[in-house]
DNA sequence: AACCCGGGGAT
DNA sequence: ATCCCAGGGTT
């Protein structure tokens, strides 16, 4: 460290002083990066469709899809909810197959569950939300960031919704060292993105910050020329902005290799498919039986048929997958027979959906 | 605290 | 090829 601080740094001293202050005597202080940050906000804020309303029913819900998910794929995805379940009781009194259908391609299932029992606990309350951040946070599915943005953009309650780039925001403003992902770094972030709140308006500067992670303050580019509260960012002064955030966990990629099992029905025309178990890959989703292997199975020459291989990729699995016509019975109550043509009616996930796109024609072809 | 859960786009 | 995303639940 130089012996006189930069002007960048200084000014960050100051703006943390007046945090301080902020917090300690006068609550309707508002944070200087945050009137620099809302500014830039109300000129380039995209102009998204769940920031029309502050109706929590749809907010929640794009909060929930939006749940390690970028605008442009769950767009749809909301929009099409919202049309069939206008209201939550309407989600709340739906069929669960037919939530998990709208779901299908979106990943992390759990979500489409806990979606549909959250709007039943709302039904089952007169159709209203929990009226803050800490009771939101029972419903299943709802976390300390969903509450926390359904509570200040809904009900103005002045509290910070820390996702993904807000942490990444304020690890650059801070230069922040610290893993974000341990608790001491993590308490760090929370600290100055719950100083930066606006009390008078705080689900926009939340908003505001997360916009500014999606736009401007990018993992890979950041664009700290553009961005409205570079003078206070410590990264930016020091020139660390891509070595932050500092993550402590290390994504590894396992290798595994599903051997599916397609069994035809002695009709002709149906397949036996089975709903894969809650909680697992895929829960309570359609597919075709499969078993994990270490290896590629050994083909054994007496396969009438087989497709593959496929290729899927998961955040933490590389999976490689083939398809074997099977001679054997089929066994389980989680399955049924399915015709044909009625398989792309059932929720599935990615890489059945690949594999059927393949196999279904092939094999409806040869009656 | 560690681990699990999908999918896809940006770089 | 790598990273990481408008995180939450379970153990």
């Amino acid at each position: 460290m130089p012996d006189a601080l930069t002007t960048s740094e200084a000014n960050h001293a100051v703006l943390v002083e007046t945090e301080i202050q902020a917090v300690n005597e006068d609550v309707n202080e508002v944070h200087p990066l945050t009137i620099s940050l809302c500014t830039w906000y109300a000129k380039c804020r995209r102009d998204l469709p769940w920031r029309k309303t502050r109706d929590p029913y749809p907010i929640w819900l794009s909060e929930v899809i939006l749940q390690q998910t970028r605008v442009d794929q769950g767009l749809a995805y909301w929009e099409r909810f919202l049309e069939e379940f206008p209201r939550v009781e309407d989600l709340a009194r739906a069929d669960s197959e037919r939530v998990m259908k709208l779901w299908q391609g979106l990943g992390y299932y759990s979500r489409a569950r806990n979606v549909h029992k959250a709007a039943q606990a709302v039904a089952a309350a007169g159709g209203r939300f929990p009226s803050c951040a800490s009771e939101l946070c029972d419903l299943p599915g709802v976390g300390p960031y969903t509450a926390a943005a359904v509570a200040s953009i809904c009900y103005n309650e002045p509290v910070a919704a820390v996702d993904g780039n807000v942490i990444r925001v304020v690890s650059r403003l801070l230069d922040l060292e610290l893993p974000v992902d341990r608790a001491p770094g993590r308490g760090a972030i929370e600290g100055l993105a719950q100083a930066m709140v606006d009390r008078n308006d705080p689900g926009t500067s939340n908003q505001a910050m997360m916009e500014l992670g999606a736009m401007v303050c990018s993992p890979k580019a950041p664009k700290c020329s553009d961005c409205p509260v570079a003078s206070g960012c410590l990264a930016a002064a020091r020139g660390t902005a891509l070595e932050r955030p500092v993550k402590h966990t290390r994504t590894r990629v396992e290798n595994v290799h599903f051997t599916f099992a397609l069994h035809l029905h002695p009709s002709g025309d149906q397949v036996w498919m089975e709903r894969r178990p809650a909680g697992g890959i895929w829960g309570e989703l359609w597919s075709l039986p499969f078993t994990e292997t270490p290896d590629e199975p050994q083909k054994n020459g007496l396969e009438a048929k087989s497709w593959g291989p496929f290729k899927h990729e998961l955040s933490h699995r590389r999976i490689t997958a083939s398809c074997h016509l099977s001679e054997q019975g089929v066994e389980g109550a989680s399955g049924r027979w399915v015709d044909f043509e009625d398989v792309g009616e059932y929720a599935l996930h990615r890489l059945m959906e690949r594999m059927w796109e393949q196999i279904g024609p092939e094999i409806a072809g040869k009656r």
